[in-house]
DNA sequence: CCGAGAAATAGACAGATGTCAATGCCTGGC
DNA sequence: GCCAGGCATTGACATCTGTCTATTTCTCGG
């Protein structure tokens, strides 16, 4: 109920504003920078990279919790739990067939990451609040 | 810590053939796994987030704690904690003039985080392991 | 020298996170 | 209809992480 469901409310990392909100570009407001490390502290695990990048590299690009689970040395719940974070960042997809649940990488999504990190944005630079305070600078000298 | 980051000095012998990517490439060692994610995860927090695209909006393209802390709302040693975190990740770099620390941000580091994560794997660097088990399959099936 | 101010460090603490064992849910075969 | 097996969920636990206050270190201007 709450895998299924909640990979269905966010498909991925929320598309319009902070797709492409440029490292570089402007600073980012907390909600930007909120969901844009949503996504990233989904990849910023050891275990995590590993399945993605198992998960790529398996035949026919998808795999089952089994093999991850074979080739990771931890328990099969723990595995599931890595992956249910993946897909909830839209960065693996999950299609059950059968018994099994094959899981396979959505490339759009790393790209969208890199994209946000190097600052190659397309280019429409928007956002809403400005920034939270109004900048009051507190060392008396021009920092 | 910034051992990844370390890495980027030289150009990475990542061939354009590479077709996809080093998480899209072969499977990440649990090595490869661990620093990726370290730089990862220095990234990977909402006030940092915020702290690196301000530093790089800021004029100069640098920033002083001072600036940081007001336009945070966060207190100096926080503000301080996090920059050393990025320091060490080797996503800003530090200096130190008269009374006052400049943060800049090394955009080299940031464009060797989107290549590992979209393409252009960032180190040729296949050593020793190439995956703990030897790939047992515990399913009876060819999952 | 001495004091003021900027930044780093240390210590403490609540909350988030990764892992596991136990259990429940579904699907397919008998 | 029932059992076997793949996977998800739950609950517990130790660890990591972000934040704060208090303190220390360093640099400069008198």
């Amino acid at each position: 109920m709450s895998d299924f469901a909640a990979a269905q409310d966010r498909p991925a990392p929320a598309r319009a504003d902070d797709c492409c909100a440029p490292l570089l570009g402007e600073p980012l407001t907390a909600g930007q920078a909120a969901r844009l490390s949503r996504t990233l502290k989904a990849v910023a695990d050891p275990t995590r990279l590993r399945l993605v990048s198992i998960v790529a590299a398996h035949e026919g690009g998808e795999a089952c919790v089994c093999d991850l689970t074979a080739l990771l040395g931890l328990t099969q719940p723990t595995i599931s739990h890595h992956l249910k974070i993946l897909v909830d960042a839209g960065i693996l997809t999950r299609d059950k067939r059968g018994v099994w649940a094959y899981y396979a990488v959505r490339p759009a999504a790393l790209r969208e990451l890199a994209a946000a990190l190097d600052g190659a944005a397309p280019q429409g630079v928007r956002q809403g609040e400005p920034l939270p305070p109004p900048g009051r600078v507190t060392c008396g000298r021009p920092c």
